[in-house]
DNA sequence: CGACATGTTGAACCTCATCAACCGACGTGG
DNA sequence: CCACGTCGGTTGATGAGGTTCAACATGTCG
């Protein structure tokens, strides 16, 4: 077999994800190790304290990363969309549940057979090491808005962020998902979870937003944005730092 | 020049710092384009928005990591201890801004020449990667606290923290500190913005801790704690979960 | 159609923020 | 040496923002 695996060629995160950086060649050879797989919403991927096997890509659906309180309170520290990397070498045990928000589509790595993989090609390591320095500095994001803002900014940050992680990662679960209007994949339990709110307040905010017109609710999960700037202002986002950032993210992923 | 150069043999982070896998040979690359840096308490080791265009090994004190909101209020999104490397390739700009808690002694490396080390030194980047993915674990811990946490079980979680933390790096700068009795390097506004509360509450809830024969204060800063068990049973931390995290930290430094 | 999950809204309550008074330690200058 | 201001810390009173509990609305599926 020459050329790319029919399979990779027709991926549609071939590019952006950590498959980016790997020639054709190199690209066969991880394609002999991986295995496609899906995995219905409200389905676990893996769970807390579980040896790590296996590295994943997600392709399409969203990832909730859930850690759990001793007391039952639960929290979302993290979302994983199409294009991202699902897994960290020298983790021998996952500190978190991850478990699909939507239908989602992985393409799976074995461990061992991956890591191998990864002795090999320099390059690739240190692709997963962007990809890992982009979750911190989102994560670090998420921590001053934890610490720092009211319910109503939580929202609005929460809307503005989804917004533009899923036009950017092109999420097909999203139909006729546009920047400005698309279909909101959670629960308002899991917007809750997300935010450190309750669901009721989540539902209020929301509420507050629509009366005041930044954005309009045509059902309670379909959203139209107003105005990006708008919710940006709102959610007491600096504008352009974050562009900063989606730049970034847009090289990474395109280099 | 045979052997390591004598600054870092005495160095009290060589092995548990990135230092840690080099050979002596490859220590006296790295020596050779290093510096020593002291910074004062309260002083900005860089801003927000600077140009990175330094790395830092933190070999004494404590370094704060700031993020501020367009509104003024600031939330400390990190602290680095001795030992931990400051400084993330492939972000060209700082994040945040780092400063100096404590009295702190660093160790500098000018970017150029570091990231060419770091291209020829496979072992480097990946110990790196390794600490970046423990601030990771670290900041996903962090959103669950400021998330789900009441002010009374943050306050005891930071303690149990930090105690931990100063007693496994080290830190010269808590003079007699063992893990049960130590110097607190933060006022209580400082620890607020680091837990998302304000200094009052801060206060009141160290009191409670006081009163319940859970901690003692012999003065503000003085600080005993009765059992890290019943500490980290109020903190809601699961303690065989954290005795995890921390043999693993552990191993990476050592090995 | 009824049953069940999801979402909205209201009312009461509670935690934490805010504002303010006060204390002790420290440093400075008259 | 002491009066004074400053800084860090504690404690109290009050109020706002969010949680909790509860009722009701809407939507979906057998």
């Amino acid at each position: 077999m020459h050329g790319t695996c029919s399979r990779c060629e027709a991926c549609p995160v071939r590019h952006k994800s950590i498959c980016g950086v790997l020639s054709d060649e190199e690209l066969n050879k991880l394609a002999k190790i991986s295995r496609r797989k899906l995995v219905k919403a409200h389905n676990p991927v893996f769970m807390d304290g579980d040896d790590a096997d296996q590295y994943f890509n997600v392709i399409d659906g969203i990832v909730k990363l859930v850690k759990t309180l001793p007391d039952g309170k639960q929290h979302i520290v993290g979302l994983m969309y199409p294009t991202d990397f699902l897994g960290h070498p020298l983790s021998r045990q996952h500190k978190y549940t991850a478990e699909a928000a939507t239908d989602v589509e992985l393409c799976c790595f074995p461990r061992a057979p991956f890591e191998a993989l990864l002795a090999e090609n320099p390059k690739l390591e240190r692709r997963i090491f962007e990809f890992t320095v982009r979750e911190l500095d989102i994560c670090r994001d998420w921590t001053l808005l934890l610490g720092r803002k009211s319910s109503y900014e939580r929202v609005a940050s929460f809307l503005y962020m989804i917004a533009r992680r899923m036009s950017i990662s092109g999420c097909k679960c999203i139909e006729g998902g546009n920047e400005l209007h698309f279909r909101l994949p959670f629960t308002r339990a899991e917007i809750a979870d997300y935010l450190g709110l309750t669901l009721e307040t989540v539902s209020r905010q929301l509420s507050r937003l629509k009366n005041k017109k930044i954005i309009e609710l045509r059902t309670s999960r379909e959203i139209s944005i107003a105005s990006l700037d708008l919710l940006a202002a709102v959610a007491q986002i600096d504008a352009c730092q974050d562009d900063i950032d989606m730049r970034q993210g847009e090289q990474a992923s395109t280099t």
